[in-house]
DNA sequence: CATGAAATGGACTATGTAGTCCAACCAGTG
DNA sequence: CACTGGTTGGACTACATAGTCCATTTCATG
C-alpha cells in the first residue's frame, strides 16, 4: 500500500483514498438529490458506511466536504462535456449534444436540475471558495462550447464577425435556465425549448451567412 | 379594527394582519439573502421583532412560512413585471425592460440572483406545494412576455408564423440562466449577454420579416 | 361594559447536528 | 520485529433549532 498525495496536500494511502472517495461520492449523490443544506453529515455517514472520525480525518468540516463535492461534480461534468463536445464541428453535432442532455434530464422529469447549477444556486452566496470553483467550472464548460462554435466558424458555417464567446455564454444561459424551469415544472419541455431557441439563433446566423456567401459567388 | 379573512381562511384582525405581514417580509428578505435552508425561525423572530407564539399563531410551521414567502415574492415580482411589460409593444420597449433588470441586478453584482429562481432551485425538490406555486408564477411571468411578443406580432413586427409562447419560454430561460451565471460569477455580464442573445434572436426574426414584407410590397 | 375570540410573551422541551476526543488498529519501513 | 504515521470506531459534548404550552393582554362585537 503506497502513500500518495491527496488534493489538499496531506499524505494518503490507497486505503485512505478509497474511503475518501466513498465519502465524496455518497455526499455528492445526497447533495444533488436532497440539496446541500438538507444533507446532514450523519446522512453521509449512513450512506457511505463510514465513521465520523473518518469523515473528519479527511475533511475539516462540512464546508470542506461541500467543496470536494463541487470538485467531484466538476470533474464529472467537464469530462462528460469534453467527450460530448470536444470534436463537434457541425450544427447537427450540437443538436445531438442537446438531444442527449434533454433525454438524460427527461429520465428524472427534470428533477434535481443540473448538478453544477443547483450547487451554484445554493452555495454561491454562502461559501466564496465554492462559488469561485463553480464559476471556473462554468467558464471551462463554456470554453468547450466556444470551441465548437469556433470550429463552426473556421469551417465557414458561421460568419467570422460573430462573437463566439458571447454566443457560448448565451447558450450556457439558456441551458441553465432551461434546467431550472424544467426542475420547477417537473417537465423537460421548457429546457428543450430554451436550448432550442439558442440553437435556432445560431442556425439563423449560419443560414444568413450561407445566403450571403451564395450571393457573393 | 375589523376582522378580515386571511389567505388560509382563518379570521384575522388588522393588528394580526400587520404582524403576519411583518413576519413574511422579514422572512422573505432573510430567505432571499441567506437562502431558505440557512434562515432559521429565530432569525425571522429577531428580524421582525415578533414572538415565537405569534409566528406559530399565523403559520403552521416553517414550510407554511416558506410558502407564504413564495406567494409574497410572487405577488411582488408579478406586479413589477406587469408594470414593466403590460403595455410594451415594441422591441425597444423590450430592451428597456432588459436594461432595468440588468441595472437592478448590477447593484448587487449579481448576488442572490432572481428571487423566484433562487427559491425555485432550493425548494422545488423538497416541497411540492411550493414547487407548484413557483411553476405557476413562472408561467404567469412568461404570459406577460408572451403578451409583449403577441403585440409585436399583431403590429406586424413579427411574422405570424412565429410561436410566441415558445419564444417567451426561451426568453425566460435565458433570463433565469443569466441570473444564475451572474450570481455565480458575481458579475452581471453573463446575465446581460444571455438576455441579449434571446433579444437578438427575436430581432432577427423581426428583421427577416420586415425584409420579406418589403420584398412583397 | 361584558365577553369571548384573537393576539401576544416567553419559558420550556425534544431532538437533530456539527464537531471533539481518544483508544485501538492496520500497513509499510528500518 | 518494533516503530511510526495514517486510519478507524464510536462515544461524547455543546449547541442550535423546530415546535409546544399556557398565562396574559388586547380588541371587536353584542
Amino acid at each position: 500500500m503506497t502513500t500518495t498525495e491527496a488534493p489538499d496536500g496531506r499524505r494518503l494511502t490507497t486505503r485512505g483514498a478509497k474511503t475518501r472517495a466513498r465519502i465524496v461520492t455518497a455526499a455528492a449523490e445526497l447533495m444533488y438529490v436532497k440539496g446541500v443544506g438538507a444533507t446532514t453529515l450523519d446522512d453521509v455517514l449512513a450512506a457511505s458506511g463510514v465513521s465520523k472520525s473518518q469523515l473528519y480525518h479527511h475533511f475539516a468540516g462540512k464546508d470542506a466536504l461541500v467543496r470536494a463535492v463541487v470538485a467531484h461534480f466538476g470533474e464529472h461534468v467537464i469530462q462528460r462535456e469534453r467527450d460530448a463536445l470536444g470534436h463537434v464541428s457541425t450544427i447537427a453535432g450540437l443538436r445531438r449534444w442537446r438531444d442527449a442532455l434533454v433525454q438524460n434530464n427527461s429520465l428524472r422529469h427534470g428533477a434535481y436540475g443540473c448538478a453544477l447549477g443547483s450547487l451554484a444556486s445554493e452555495v454561491s452566496d454562502h461559501d466564496d471558495l465554492a462559488r469561485r470553483a463553480l464559476a471556473e467550472l462554468f467558464t471551462e464548460w463554456q470554453k468547450l462550447l466556444t470551441g465548437v462554435l469556433r470550429r463552426l466558424q473556421d469551417g465557414g458555417a458561421l460568419p467570422p464577425e460573430v462573437a463566439v464567446d458571447q454566443l457560448a455564454t448565451g447558450l450556457m444561459g439558456a441551458l441553465q435556465g432551461g434546467y431550472l424551469l424544467a426542475q420547477t415544472a417537473r417537465d423537460v419541455t421548457p429546457m428543450a425549448t430554451s436550448i432550442d431557441m439558442a440553437l435556432a439563433h445560431i442556425e439563423s446566423l449560419a443560414a444568413g451567412h450561407v445566403e450571403s456567401q451564395e450571393r457573393r459567388s
